[in-house]
DNA sequence: GTTGAAAAAACAGAGGA
DNA sequence: TCCTCTGTTTTTTCAAC
């Protein structure tokens, strides 16, 4: 079954995306809506689970692991990457890939010392190949 | 200066993390500290920028954009590259890399038939190499 | 850090355009 | 489907300790 999204919809959906803790209250003032209805939008687009979650971005910088790379992985010991992945701290993104590598991590830690070490402890694993990222110029942005 | 992140802190950001909106009433329950404490925390992590938004995560599948994709570019037309990402809406992530290519790009696409018209309008401003992601294992995802 | 009262916001219905 | 109006509950805020 298919939800459509009309442009109020859209216009909730823009205002919540780095807002999330925005009171329905003032939502409801900025696109010109009674309150009920907006609230009633925001269940059933919860509902609809066409949002999936409010999340808290912190800053990577604060929590020690400023330095953002990407490790692609050729591998045939895909439970054991995966598994090790998701016990590792610096990952925050695991993905299976097509192509010559099948795997791609982004890993963020504390510098690039710290990324060495982390490669380190990939090469029982398999070959890899690492780019550190020296500039992060749009990240998670979903236009609506 | 550095804030200074102790363990209270840190609980309460781990419920924060993917529950944005929860109350600060149940925040304080669950954690046993009175709402006013609570809240100072909160507001001290939002000052500091360790906080740095709360943000709405939607399902990319129920917005067209259920495929992703990563393309390695390399280009000498950086500004060109950046501006042209920022104006794509399958564009959700842009990273100035190091070693042989010198952008990645994250892309969402309706399906890969769109991801091959992407790649075609990059064509002029550079050779890229694009990897399918078959499954997205983690994403986003900070241990704290 | 706590408590507790006042203010503000969210919720739940009913009735109607 | 959306609105307004209402009362009720919950949450937030802010004082004093």
């Amino acid at each position: 079954m298919d939800h459509q999204i009309d442009d109020i919809d859209k216009k909730i959906m823009q205002l919540l995306q780095h807002h999330a803790r925005m009171p329905i209250s003032q939502i409801s003032k900025e696109i010109s809506m009674s309150q009920p209805s907006v609230k009633d939008r925001i269940l059933k687009l919860e509902d609809k689970k066409i949002i999936s979650e409010y999340s808290t971005v912190f800053n990577l910088r604060d929590l020690n692991r400023g330095t953002t790379s990407f490790i692609l992985i050729k591998t045939e010991h895909c439970q054991e990457l995966v598994d090790f992945c998701e016990g590792a701290r610096e990952v925050t993104d695991l993905f299976r890939i097509s192509g010559e590598f099948n795997y791609l991590i982004k890993v963020q830690t504390a510098s690039v010392e710290e990324l060495a070490e982390f490669q380190d402890s990939l090469v029982r694993i398999g070959p890899s190949k690492s780019h550190i990222c020296l500039k992060n110029i749009l990240e998670n942005r979903v236009l609506l």
